[in-house]
DNA sequence: ATCACCGTCAACCATTTGGTTGATGGTAGC
DNA sequence: GCTACCATCAACCAAATGGTTGACGGTGAT
């Protein structure tokens, strides 16, 4: 298997990128792969809570970690954020049509009876 | 304000459609509107999950109630999803640039070191 | 007015989650 | 061979999650 036992991981995809931290760690890493002692530096909580953090990323698949010596690289994998962007945007496509004059009707039935 | 209390929800919305059960609501509901009674009976589990279900939909804005009677209607809302969207394509463009690179460079050092 | 139905609320339960501190196994540097 | 450092493992904890059953307040229909 070349990539990994990917597809259809949604659950662990979307539950990962729900978080704030590990959000903000993607965002971090997206500059370059970086040490996970070097992650934990920027943020407020300990270095095993972002090694948790890391971890939960890396079996969504989001990271990737290349050990070397006693440091771990961690860097970033695209893949599954462009199954969950898949999802969302074919979401999207079944609605978007139906859904321009269904807000429409939403809003000004908002706006009129609800204050 | 218009719109509510919308952005930076990003974790009520991610969170929401991290669930499988939730996802498959919102998939179903892309054919339309539909009463929690309606929803529920398509699913393996109780009219009161479905229901919690639905109240985390709602408070993360993908989900609109129009109350008719006893009848609550449950339709989509795009925005939210627009916004999840928004974030994965932001850090898909962060990326994308180095991680073509990056990706051959760890998939040829996977395969050649790693068992 | 009664009865049935719709959906939520309330209480409860097991599991997961995000955090902590402390111990442990490796690796690097003297 | 010590000693320092890197990161995970282990145990624990409080809070959140997804599910259940049962009770309840509204609405509709007869």
């Amino acid at each position: 298997m070349v990539d990994g036992d990917r597809s259809e991981n949604l659950d662990g995809i979307f539950s990962a990128i729900s978080d704030p931290t590990r959000r903000a760690i993607l965002q971090q890493l997206g500059q370059g792969p970086e040490r996970v002692t070097e992650i934990a530096r920027r943020f407020p909580v300990s270095l095993n809570a972002v090694s948790k953090h890391l971890i939960v990323l890396e079996r969504a698949g989001l990271v990737r970690r290349e050990i070397r010596g006693r440091d771990h690289l961690c860097s970033l994998n695209g893949q599954p954020l462009r199954e969950a962007s898949a999802w969302i945007e074919r979401m999207r496509g079944y609605w978007e049509e139906r859904l321009d004059a269904l807000e429409r009707h939403i809003a000004a039935k908002q706006k009129a009876g609800r204050k």
